[in-house]
DNA sequence: TACAATATCCCCACTTTTGGTGATATTTTT
DNA sequence: AAAAATATCACCAAAAGTGGGGATATTGTA
């Protein structure tokens, strides 16, 4: 069976010499070709595709934002990006849109292929200038969202759906209201939450979760 | 002028057939090759190099730990972690730690030349199935730390110290205290900022900072 | 079975926060 | 120079949270 490919690019020459060189592979087969993204949930979701190569610059709407939407809507499509500029917004957007690879327009000749089938079998393929970028990225992301885990407290299933409550920013009230519990239920608790973080009021409670990734 | 590199790996006949394998190199020089990372500091210092071949398993101290410390010391060289198994953990805590890529042993022979010079040319090597990790990784973050600048609510100089405090747990007159004011002027304070972030208690106001990056 | 932990609820006294409505001096902007 | 924004402080009444005691029923564990 071959991998089916989409491609979204405003220019057609590149479009047509894109599809001509996937043709190239016989494990490739070129299943849609579109100049703008307008429709871009609908013509995928025609065409299923099992990879999409998206250009970044597209009028109307940006290529990101299409990844976003097709994304959320069809997680398990891969998508390459492809774009002239590899400057940081451009990728990390791209990269938290969803995108699973990222390859300049200047190789897409000579790399286009590799890059495909690196996705297929589960890499990303990016430039090395981009790896770094990325690397750099993530080393600046506070521990606790990138890797540590959340360190155990030892809240019970209650404490912990009462904590989330309080993180939302709801009253001891609401929170009786959201789990059926009367408010002195909500207020033991929050007490023992408070002996257990070593906490002594909502604030820090706050604080504290979210710092460490508890909720 | 020779790319200068060093090696930590506690296997002694690994160590000598990566220095072998570099020598064929004539633009990098071996400067040093250690069979534990207990004194990589010093050991760093002396020699000097541009970079560090780092492996993950080792006595005494594992590599992610010496790579922090390194990193710390030496913010500029840069570190290419060898391993045999790519499981996230490792990963992760390595790229956290300051790693600039992430190569794999069994492709040492063939790769590791490349890699080294991707390293010093600006770019990151690491398995395309790494990349794809990092990438994963990266799009489970949340928006505001990877690259969302933090929304402007127009907070003044003033405002934004109270925020702080409030987020880090103090009550109003522990915030007096701490900024030199009245009780009733860091009242004054708060009030507003729950206007400008339209929330209307101290949790909200922890919450949407610490979500949002405003702090 | 006895014990420990959990989830639920109650009361009282006290502190803190909140909403509303001010004021004054200083700085910045227009 | 006039207007707007900022930083400072004040008072009152109502609402919410906090600390330190309890109590009871259920569930899981030793």
């Amino acid at each position: 069976m071959p991998l089916r490919i989409a491609i979204f690019d405003d220019n057609k020459n590149i479009r047509e010499s894109i599809a001509m060189l996937l043709q190239t592979e016989k494990d490739f087969e070129v299943v849609g070709s579109f100049a703008h993204v307008l429709d871009c949930l609908e013509d995928v979701t025609q065409c299923s595709p099992d990879v999409i190569l998206m250009d970044i610059e597209m009028p109307g709407m940006t290529g990101i934002e299409a990844v976003k939407i097709i994304k959320h809507e069809l997680p398990d499509v891969l998508i390459l990006m492809q774009t002239v500029f590899e400057d940081d917004d451009n990728v990390f957007d791209s990269i938290c849109a969803g995108a699973s690879g990222y390859i300049l327009k200047n190789f897409l000749n000579t790399k286009l292929i590799d890059a495909i089938k690196e996705l297929e079998f589960g890499g990303s393929p990016m430039s090395p200038s981009i790896a770094r970028k990325v690397l750099t990225k993530m080393q600046q992301i506070p521990q606790h969202v990138s890797n540590m885990p959340a360190p155990d407290y030892k809240l019970t299933a209650r404490e912990k759906e009462v904590l989330a409550c309080v993180v939302n920013g709801l009253s001891y009230k609401m929170i009786g209201d959201q789990l059926f519990i009367g408010y002195e239920t909500v207020r033991s608790h929050i007490k023992h939450i408070y002996e257990k973080l070593h906490v002594a009021s909502l604030t820090e409670v706050v604080h504290k979760a979210m710092k460490e990734g508890i909720v």
